[in-house]
DNA sequence: CTTCATTTGTTTAAATTTCAAGGAGAGGTC
DNA sequence: GACCTCTCCTTGAAATTTAAACAAATGAAG
């Protein structure tokens, strides 16, 4: 009996999709397989690490570090979004929770009286300082530390690759972001 | 002005992490970013889809699919949480809303009282039947499709190499499941 | 100036995930 | 049997994310 993918098809063979696309060929499904499973234990242990170190998961410490990158630790609201590729809904609950925390501030945009910027605190600074070394040693230890310089470099290329062909802006829609 | 990567360490560079980690290189901050853009953006855009086509989200998917390549479409609680790289809190509570949609139905396990299968029901199956081709289209669209044949290979051999470092079972620890 | 569509960001509620316990059975050991 | 430890799974509350709707402001037409 075949072997199903872990989130692809069912163990149901013997047949292919309706129109066109092919299942996933047995090479493809252990690809796969890996792939998901690296990804979620990765984001996990990632999120702890840091849930521990500093007090917050992965994707908020990604929006303190989008925010020390921009030019006055300042960004709008949208830009910081994208930035870090998720919703402007789920940016404006991370940075209530980041204000809360102090790490973060808004300032209302002169120009647009929509717009609003979220600005990285000293205290934001200071947590980054603090904890940067311990993140950066997780994510060596777990993924860069036990790939060869090729390896690492082909992992580039590949990511850069999918991550061009969800993006929303250069092609496709603009405004789900998605689809 | 050096740019940080967008999770690990912020822009405050000219020195290292204290005690011996380095800071990741521009180019292994270039291939960090791209590998959390494509994953965050990849793991978004499978959720909507699912969401969308079969009214649940990437990793209840992967759970159906784990209970559909067990034997009789039955796995121990345990098992499943393992197969899938989640807790079992996690799974207790994807399995109570699995069973309220009727894809999957808990058993009691004779041999031992504290456990429990979680069976894939008839609808189950359909489910999987229905959604799978748009699924595979998905993960193919983009990723494999987008890949040449040495890519996707690579791919699966770093993949493997990073979730084996996670691992929890044959070297370190093996109950909080991380670390 | 009025209207309509768009953009910006927030808000509410529902869904999902995490976290910290906890209940009950299994498996020794004495 | 009493006792201690570990395992299996669940539970409830808190935190986070999603989805949908909304107010306010902008901007282009007309």
């Amino acid at each position: 009996m075949k072997t199903a993918p872990p989130s692809a098809a069912p163990a149901s063979a013997a047949q292919e999709p309706p129109a066109g696309t092919p299942w996933l060929s047995d090479e493809e499904q252990r690809v796969w397989r890996s792939f998901i499973h690296a990804t979620t234990l990765l984001e996990d242990h990632l999120d702890r690490q840091l849930q521990r170190e500093a007090g917050m998961p992965h994707v908020y410490y990604g929006l303190l570090v989008g925010l020390a990158e921009a030019p006055h630790g300042r960004l709008r609201m949208t830009e910081l979004a994208m930035k870090a590729k998720i919703t402007r809904s789920r940016l404006s609950h991370a940075v209530a929770r980041l204000e809360k925390n102090g790490w973060v501030r808004r300032e209302d945009c002169p120009s647009d009286k929509r717009g609003q910027f979220a600005v990285l605190t000293e205290e934001g600074h200071e947590v980054l300082r603090r904890t940067a070394p311990g993140h950066v040693t997780a994510v060596r230890q777990a993924v860069f530390d036990r790939l060869t310089p090729e390896q690492q470099k082909s992992l580039g290329e590949i990511m850069q690759i999918v991550a061009e062909g969800l993006q929303p802006d250069e092609a496709g829609a603009d405004l789900p972001w998605l689809r």
